[in-house]
DNA sequence: CTCTGGCGTATGGTATACCACAGAAAACGA
DNA sequence: TCGTTTTCTGTGGTATACCATACGCCAGAG
């Protein structure tokens, strides 16, 4: 039976249904969605006797990853993992603007020194690894940056709401960043941000930050356009 | 393929879990929360006894309030409506600035001339709801407002995302428009804004959506700071 | 050979039974 | 009487069995 596993420390409030959740979501994430049309179908019964678990758990965990938006579940059809689609890709990554940018302008005027101090050191730790041209160690690195910034906010809530958002485009961003010299670009606004942030400007940070980001939106609008006009049809099975 | 009539995508898609789900959501946001200690209790074997349904899709209902942050799961311990606490709500009045007042500048320079009429005629038509202190009448439509400049941002993601947040804060919006001038106040806030997007100025469309916001957020933060020190204990369910 | 219609299978939806733990009440000892 | 331990009960967590439907397959008619 399941319940020998050595894998568990059976600690309070952890069940099995979060572990399946987060393991799911971590797997999901870390797959290739947008390779081909293959595959994107879970399995309830395969992935449970994977699991060593029964469906009740898995099924509570693909109803949370249905909210996320990263399965959907076709009543008596299947469940599957969701294409999004550059129309959402792009909403997405406007969302995360508005969120991070107000985020920016809370930090300028809450954060305090010593946070700021650390947000300068991580950058100019990590800045290098662009120019190493170590995409994957700096994507990762950014996306800390930016998560340090909502944190800064002090409003978990937000932290919380981009996290979300992010789940979605970890593949993106790590894909993004390899185009052109958007790494090094990254770098200087990054500075440019903290400087703003040192300089106690709300109005700059945001400004600074929207532009960051919707930078890569523009980017991902105009160099994906026609790359990838088959995940327009994500929503749609139809054809 | 029979994709040619529009005969039925209707009954297919309807699951009980669904209809369970709205249900509950429907019913928490209407009780009121903030009464008293009593009764946030959800008890699954009664609700679903209730519904006359079994606990499964009950449970997976749950799951989904709970990804809502409507509930708490407590492992072993119970199911229960969430308290927001003070500061909670302010972060949620802040996510909802930031979405918002990005949803304006896209819609300063995205949305339509007709867009734009019909929100003007909507605010005039129910301007004079806040003189007649009709004020579930005006927070209705208060509500509506803020939902139509979300809509205008074109981003769909936008409007959802604020949507999740609205569901916490119907009771919270109608209270707090019957605090001093805070009705007429926001007529005169909302002329500004349409203002703002009629002569496509994305950068003051922002501003003063966000700054009309967070007049709300600071009135709470400073009205309520006293009045329910209580709701500070909502995520410990310890008293 | 093609088309049609019934049937079988696979899959998610639902119901039910059982389990493990939390918390309170009761029983016991000092 | 008070403190500790035990038991008992109620709760959510999990497993399993069954149901209804979507879809493919194949037989048979034309």
């Amino acid at each position: 039976m399941a319940g020998r596993l050595p894998l568990k420390p059976i600690a309070t409030n952890f069940t099995l249904k979060d572990h399946i959740y987060e393991t799911l979501r971590d797997a999901i994430t870390k797959m290739n969605i947008y390779d081909d049309g293959a595959d994107l179908r879970l399995d309830e019964r395969s992935i449970a006797e994977q699991f060593r678990i029964s469906r009740t758990p898995l099924r509570e965990a693909l109803a949370r990853l249905e909210k996320d938006g990263l399965v959907s579940i076709a009543p008596r059809k299947g469940v599957f993992v969701v294409r999004k689609s550059l129309t959402e890709i792009l909403e997405m990554i406007v969302a995360w603007a508005a969120l991070e940018s107000m985020a920016a302008r809370l930090a300028a005027s809450d954060a305090s020194e010593g946070e700021i101090r650390q947000l300068r050191k991580h950058a100019m730790r990590h800045s290098e690894s662009s120019a190493r041209a170590d995409l994957g160690e700096y994507s990762d690195a950014n996306i800390r940056f930016h998560q340090m910034i909502l944190k800064m906010s002090g409003r978990k809530l937000l932290a919380d709401m981009a996290e979300g958002l992010f789940v979605h485009m970890h593949a993106i961003r790590r894909r993004a960043l390899g185009e052109g010299d958007r790494a090094s670009r990254s770098v200087v606004d990054h500075m440019s941000i903290i400087e703003a942030l040192e300089a106690r400007d709300p109005d700059f940070a945001e400004k600074l930050v929207r532009e960051h980001t919707m930078r890569l939106h523009d980017h991902v609008a105009h160099t994906w356009a026609r790359l990838e006009p088959i995940a327009e049809s994500g929503s749609q099975p139809g054809v």
